[in-house]
DNA sequence: AGCACGCCGACT
DNA sequence: GTCGGCGTGCTC
């Protein structure tokens, strides 16, 4: 009798044990879907992690079918599954949920797309008939026309006599009313008469309009040219490369020549960027050059087409390259031989909320060392305190490029004081004269300018002018955002709405103020500051959908509107040319937080927003509004001085015991009821004290110690470089078994954030 | 995750 | 007396 051990898609770790019915046990083999029941009623597709003939101790149920012909999960993606669950913590059936798309686990059945054609009608297929068909419909003068359109397009109109169906071109309903400039019911008119009639046919999602005309690869300036030998030369030696280069610099330019070189060896590409980068402007210009060697693979694309994409690259004929957000890693690829990980330092390739909490930088750097000779680069402007450590610890190679393309020169950055002018009575509410003085100057030039606010720490709320009242959400503990557009309240946690109360439910009095700035409020002041400006506001809620967040990009790269407004968003890989002036309004927000890494985020962040301003022929100006102008981190923004910070910093980091210094781990502990959580954490903390010492930190309530009802504790771990990960991982399993055996800590949900950021 | 099983409050 | 609330535990 032969066995499968499968993975199911649920959160639970390990895998479940089914017999295989004769006659299927030709057809399984691991890596292969697989039909299985699963309690009373339910079914699941599961993956099968391994085939053998061990008997299990108790009774298995058999599987009820084999989905696949050959594997759909290779080797190498099942060795990173691996990974990922141990290294991270998670749950096997996590990880194979957030790598495979749901079509592909859904047990209704994949629904292929299918496209409307019509055709003429077997009768009529000869050039007799035709004169028939077209005298029939003589007097109906939009069915006449529509009937020499089809016969047009579908070159009937060219063959003579009783032909073949050869030279005969298919032709789509839709193309023919567009073609014909009719409605269905004509073409409707014409199939009742029995001249037309139409069938499906399965049409891929996929865009298989392959590029006619591919762009030629431009040829690399010098400074580039010497990145690129330098990253070569420097892949001889080591697995990953570090591309340090100023923005503006044309990192993308040397990618795409590495692209060129990988395809040209017969080499796979995964080419990754973070969610909020994948811009149109990216994809058209790796479009433009690669055609149809291109695949994209983002959350923003549906899941049928996913499903395609990975299909494909299971196939004969898969994409040379992968352009795609981190769950792009989980893609199947048969011969990977480069991972290029721009914009390396984003924070958000590390995923934050449902497990598997994975970074896609390191699950990328794993997945290329399991193919032979496959290298990765890491690119950024700013780059990531451990890559960058890495890189100088000689544990990466590291390549720099500080001369920006085409002589455009980083822009001029001016401090202003606010608290200072704010003494003197200078501020226009949060906008010093300064940055009103260059918002105006460059309107007035026709050039653009973009006001950077972010948003963390300056949720618009709403709060009682008398007593200090501001509503919570009740299932988090958390204050509520006010959103005017749609004016409710919402939990940024939960996504509750309530209404937005008219008058304080705590005091009875009506003066309910906004408090805080958020983007929509800067839109508002902005517009009565500058009638005359197009504004446009990029943030979460302009966001929404990909049409909205790309139309807003076009627009003001076109011209259409002139003043951007944004969150961190406006920050990542955009390339505007006429953009003069940036404003960042706030640099302190992002200073105060009780955040190891705020120092870290806070120079990034001014410095991609920086690296917006200024365009050729022009220096570009910065205007920095801050109340600590003497701190060294502004004058290191202002220097562009990454050196310093990244000295500065690392310090710090090793007094402290942090990255990259130490590996940290979150442990959460999640109960009903606050006594039994806190109870249970402080339990599970002495537990682990007693095994690693100082290194256990708390338990602590977390910044938002409530969500959907649920009390929540931490425990932080700090591991020192060199310490045995696996031993400690272990210890903590074993730690979590031991609570769960409780009677006490019933229902008590333990799990993980491992190198959280 | 879902779903069955099981043990306590307000109802025909 | 029962219907149904959700808390607990299991699923090969």
């Amino acid at each position: 009798m032969r066995y499968v051990d499968v993975i199911l898609p649920l959160p639970l770790d390990g895998t479940f044990t089914y017999s295989v019915p004769e006659g299927m046990e030709e057809k399984v083999v691991a890596g292969m879907r697989v039909l299985v029941p699963l309690g009373k009623s339910k079914k699941y597709i599961a993956m099968v992690a391994d085939v053998h003939s061990e008997k299990p101790d108790f009774n298995c149920k058999p599987i009820e079918g084999v989905l696949d012909s050959y594997p759909s999960l290779l080797p190498q993606q099942y060795r990173l599954w691996q990974w990922i669950s141990d290294y991270y913590m998670s749950p096997l059936g996590d990880v194979y949920n957030a790598a495979m798309p749901a079509g592909m686990k859904s047990t209704e059945k994949f629904k292929p797309k299918m496209e409307l054609y019509v055709e003429l009608a077997s009768s009529y297929r000869n050039e007799q008939a035709l004169h028939v068909a077209l005298n029939m419909v003589q007097r109906a003068l939009k069915q006449s026309k529509t009937l020499t359109t089809f016969l047009a397009l579908s070159h009937w109109d060219s063959l003579e006599g009783d032909t073949p169906r050869e030279g005969i071109k298919k032709v789509t309903k839709e193309e023919l009313m567009n073609e014909a400039r009719c409605t269905a019911a004509v073409v409707k008119a014409l199939i009742d008469r029995g001249i037309l009639f139409t069938y499906e046919l399965e049409v891929g999602r996929l865009n298989t309009a392959g590029e006619s005309h591919l762009d030629q690869i431009k040829p690399l300036s010098m400074p580039q040219q010497d990145a690129y030998n330098q990253i070569l030369m420097q892949m001889l030696k080591k697995n990953v490369v570090l591309l340090h280069g100023v923005t503006s610099s044309g990192k993308t330019e040397i990618y795409i020549h590495l692209v060129r070189k990988a395809i040209e060896e017969h080499r796979q590409v995964l080419y990754l960027l973070p969610e909020i980068a994948l811009t149109v402007q990216i994809m058209e210009r790796l479009h433009k050059v690669f055609g149809d060697r291109l695949g994209i693979y983002h959350s923003k694309y549906s899941d049928a087409e996913r499903v395609e994409i990975w299909q494909k690259q299971l196939s004969g004929h898969p994409y040379d390259v992968i352009l795609g957000a981190r769950s792009a890693v989980f893609l199947p690829f048969q011969k990977l031989g480069l991972v290029i990980i721009d914009e390396e330092h984003e924070t958000s390739f590390k995923q934050q909320d449902p497990a598997p909490r994975y970074h896609a930088r390191s699950a990328a750097i794993v997945l290329a060392n399991m193919y032979p000779e496959a290298k990765v680069l890491l690119g950024t402007a700013t780059p990531s305190m451990e890559s960058y450590y890495n890189a100088r610890q000689g544990k990466y190679g590291l390549v720099e490029l500080k001369t920006r393309y085409k002589d455009i020169q980083l822009p001029e950055i001016q401090v202003v004081d606010v608290k200072d002018l704010r003494h003197r009575k200078m501020m226009t509410g949060v906008y010093s004269p300064v940055l009103l003085a260059a918002v105006k100057e460059a309107l007035k030039n026709g050039e653009q300018a973009i006001l950077f606010q972010n948003r963390r720490g300056f949720a618009p709320m709403i709060e009682c002018k008398v007593c200090g009242w501001v509503p919570k959400c009740k299932n988090c503990d958390v204050s509520l955002t006010l959103h005017k557009s749609i004016n409710l309240l919402t939990c940024h946690y939960c996504g509750y709405t309530y209404p937005v109360p008219t008058e304080c439910p705590n005091c009875g009095s009506t003066e309910l103020m906004g408090r805080g700035i958020g983007t929509e409020r800067i839109e508002d002041q902005i517009s009565e500051i500058f009638p005359e400006a197009r504004i446009a506001r990029m943030d979460l809620d302009t966001t929404r959908t990909r049409n909205a967040y790309e139309r807003l990009i076009s627009d003001f790269s076109s011209g259409k509107t002139n003043l951007l407004i944004g969150t961190q968003m406006i920050s990542k890989g955009l390339d505007f040319d006429k953009v003069s002036v940036v404003g960042i309004l706030n640099a302190d927000s992002m200073l105060n937080y009780p955040d190891f890494r705020a120092y870290e985020h806070a120079f990034m962040m001014m410095a991609q927003v920086s690296g917006r301003a200024g365009r050729k022929g022009k220096r570009g100006l910065v205007i920095l509004q801050t109340k600590n102008p003497t701190l060294p981190i502004i004058s290191q923004v202002v220097h562009n001085d990454y050196d310093s910070l990244f000295k500065g910093i690392l310090e710090e980091r090793r007094m402290f015991h942090y990255p990259p210094f130490f590996h940290l781990i979150n442990v959460f502990l999640k109960h009903k009821h606050e006594k039994i959580c806190q109870q249970a954490s402080l339990e599970l903390g002495k537990t682990l004290r007693g095994w690693f010492g100082e290194r256990v930190l708390g338990p602590d309530k977390p910044a938002v110690a409530r969500v959907k009802t649920m009390n929540i504790r931490k425990i932080v771990i700090k591991l020192e470089n060199g310490i045995d990960q696996k031993k400690v991982r272990e210890y903590l399993k074993y730690a979590q078994q031991i609570m769960a055996k409780d009677p006490r800590y019933g229902a008590l949900q333990i799990y993980y954030d491992v190198d959280p950021m």
